[in-house]
DNA sequence: GTGAAAGCGCTAACAA
DNA sequence: TTGTTAGCGCTTTCAC
C-alpha cells in the first residue's frame, strides 16, 4: 500500500531531476558544501523553491557520521513554573545559537515521570539532556552515558551519578541573607523551607545555621519549619510562631513558594511591616508589594549559559571529568529585610 | 570512515541475533503486535534489556506508512512568559496523553522568527503546529498545508490564511468588565491597552466602547491610551490622566503588562484605593496585592485542550473546514473593581 | 506466526 | 567538481 497521507512532500530525488543533477549534488547544496559550481547551486535552489522542497533532517541524521539530531531534551519541574520557564528560555537561546532545538518536559517532582521522559527523549535520539532532577536515584543513567548520552544537571546535583552540574551558591547565599538580617539587629530569625530531602533546602538551611553560629546566636529549633508539601503544616507553624510576645523579628524563607506563604501569613496578621522577611528565589511581583520583598535570586541566565556550554562541549566529544559549577546569586534588598 | 562517536547503541539487528529471531519479529515486539509467540516476546524483551537497546523512533518514522514523527511544534511569544508557559504546559499534557512530544520556540513577536521556527520545525517533520501568531501575513503557510502540514492558531487568528483557531471571548469579556465598572457607578473609565495592530487589543477596545455606548456614556478619547511598546508613552499618559480633578474614577487595562503599569502608576500616586481597576489577562500575584486586582482571565486549560484536539484531529486526517472557537473567560472580582 | 528483501530520504565513500 | 553505489535503523511487503 502507498502511504495514506497525501503529504506528498518532494524528495531530494525530485529536486535533482528538476535541476538536472544528481542527488549528491543537491545534498551538497543543502549542506552548504563550497565545492559546487555556482551555476549548479542556483539551479538547485531554483528547483527547491519551485517544488517547495523541505530538507528532511530526520532522514539525514540517520546516515550522518556524527549521528546527531541537533536536538536536546530539557527536563524541568514544570514548564509553566517561573524558574523552569526562565531557564527554558535561556537555554532555548543558547541552543538556537548552536542550531539545536529543545524538547522540554515537565516532571512535577515525580521520579517515574523523570525516567519516562528520559526514555522518550532517548528514543528520539536527542544529543544530550539538561536535567533539573527530582530526588530520585540516578544510577540508572550510567548505562545511558555508556551508550553515548550526555547529561548536565542544573539547580540540584544528581544522586549516585557523577555528571556536569550547575548549581547556585546556595549555602553561601543563605549565609549572606541571614547575615543581612543579623546586621539589621535581628536575633530571633525564623527559618521556613522546603523538604530536607531536597538538595537546595539542605544547603540553604545549613547556610542559615552557619550564619547564626558565626554571629553567636543560639539556634532555636522552635523557629524552624521544613517542608511546604504539607500546606497545613506551614499554616500551623506560622499561626503558632507569629502569635505572642516571643515571635521572631525576622524570617528567612528559603524558597519562592515558601516566601509566598510567609507573605500571606504576615499580611493576614498585619505584620508585614513588623516582621522582616528575606526570601530565596525570585518572585516576579516582588517590587509590587508593600513593603517590597528583599530577595536572593539565582542568576538563571548565567546558569543556563554554563549548562548549555557544558552540554555542547560534551556533545562535541569533550571527555574530561565532570565539572561542578557554583553560580553566585543576586541579592536585592527591597525594604522587607531592613525593618 | 566509521562513525566517530562511540555511542555504539545496539540496533534491532543485534537484538534479533541475541534473541535468535529476525529483525521483523523484534520490530513486531517493539510495536506491540499481538501475533507473536509469547515465548519469543519474552526472549526479545530479555535481549533488549541485556543490550540496553533503545528503539530509534526517528529511523522508524522514516519508513512508517503514516509518516508521522509524533512530535508537534509550539510557537509562543516567549516560553518564559506566564501566558505562554501556562499554555505550553496544558498542551504538553494533552500531547503526552496522545504519545506526542512538544518542541517549543519563542518568537518575541518577530515575524521573521516565526517563519524561521516554522521552517526549522517542518525540517524536523513535526506532524502539526500550534501557533500563537505574530502580526505577520500568514499566506505563505498555504503551500505548507498543501504539503500536509497541520495548523492550529491560539489567542489570535492568522492573517490571510484560514485555519482552526481558538480565541478567548475578547470583545464580550471586555464588555462585561467595563459594564462591571459602570454598574459600580463609574462614568469616567479610562482604557489602557496594547497596540491596535494586535487582534486581542482591537477586540477588547471594541468591547470597552460598546459597553460605554450601551450605558449611554459618551466616549472620551482623552481617556484612551494604545500601545505599551512605548513605555514612556504610558507614563506620560498616566501622569497626565491621573492628575487633577478630572481624572477617571476607574481604569480598564486590556492586557497584563498594561495592568502592571496601571498598578505601578496608581501605587506611585497613592491612588490604589481611589481609582478602580479591572485588568484583562491573569497576574500570578493578583491576590497578594492590596487591594486585590479584579481580573478577566483567559481559560488557558480549556483553550489548550480545544487547540490540541483540533490539531490531533487534523493529524489523524480530518478534512472538514476550519473551525473558530471562542472560549469564555473567567471574571474574578477582588475589590479593585468595586471601589 | 515468521522472515527475506525492498526501500523510507538522506549522507558517506569512492571512483570518475 | 560530480555522480554512483551502499547503507543508516527501521517498517513494509509478501511469500512461507
Amino acid at each position: 500500500m502507498k502511504r495514506d497521507n497525501n503529504s506528498q512532500r518532494p524528495t531530494i530525488r525530485e529536486v535533482a531531476a528538476l535541476s538536472g543533477t544528481s542527488i549528491k549534488t543537491v545534498s551538497r547544496v543543502l549542506n552548504g558544501v563550497q565545492t559546487v559550481n555556482p551555476a549548479m547551486v542556483k539551479a538547485v535552489e531554483k528547483a527547491i523553491k519551485h517544488l517547495n522542497y523541505r530538507h528532511n533532517l530526520t532522514a539525514g541524521n540517520l546516515r550522518r557520521m556524527d549521528g546527531r539530531t541537533n536536538t536536546i531534551g530539557l527536563l524541568l519541574k514544570d514548564v509553566s513554573n517561573p524558574f523552569s520557564s526562565a531557564l527554558h528560555r535561556a537555554i532555548e537561546d543558547q541552543a538556537r545559537a548552536e542550531g539545536f532545538d529543545v524538547i522540554a518536559g515537565s516532571m512535577d517532582e515525580k521520579p517515574e515521570r523523570e525516567a519516562d521522559l528520559i526514555s522518550a527523549f532517548i528514543s528520539r535520539r536527542v544529543d544530550g539532556l539538561i536535567i533539573v532532577p527530582t530526588t530520585s536515584d540516578h544510577k540508572y543513567l550510567e548505562k545511558e552515558r555508556k551508550s553515548g548520552m550526555n547529561f548536565v544537571f542544573v539547580d540540584r546535583p544528581p544522586n549516585n551519578f557523577v555528571a556536569d552540574t550547575v548549581v547556585a551558591t546556595n549555602r553561601k547565599s543563605a549565609v549572606e541573607a541571614t547575615t543581612h538580617l543579623i546586621k539589621q539587629g535581628h536575633k530571633r530569625i525564623a527559618y521556613m523551607g522546603d523538604s530536607q530531602e531536597i538538595y537546595t533546602a539542605v544547603e540553604r538551611f545549613a547556610g542559615y545555621k552557619s550564619a547564626l553560629t558565626k554571629a553567636g546566636i543560639a539556634f532555636d529549633k522552635s523557629l524552624v519549619h521544613h517542608g511546604i508539601d504539607n500546606k497545613r503544616g506551614i499554616e500551623e507553624f506560622t499561626e503558632s510562631i507569629l502569635q505572642g510576645e516571643n515571635r521572631p523579628t525576622a524570617i528567612f524563607a528559603s524558597q519562592n513558594f515558601v516566601t509566598m506563604e510567609a507573605i500571606r501569613a504576615l499580611s493576614a496578621r498585619r505584620l508585614s511591616k513588623k516582621v522582616a522577611l528575606v526570601g530565596f528565589d525570585d518572585l516576579p511581583f516582588a517590587e509590587f508589594l508593600e513593603p517590597g520583598i528583599s530577595l536572593v535570586t539565582q542568576d538563571i541566565s548565567a546558569m543556563a549559559a554554563i549548562a548549555a556550554n557544558l552540554l555542547f562541549d560534551r556533545i562535541k566529544g569533550k571527555k574530561s571529568k565532570a565539572e561542578i559549577h557554583e553560580v553566585p546569586t543576586i541579592f536585592t534588598p527591597r525594604g522587607s529585610g531592613e525593618l
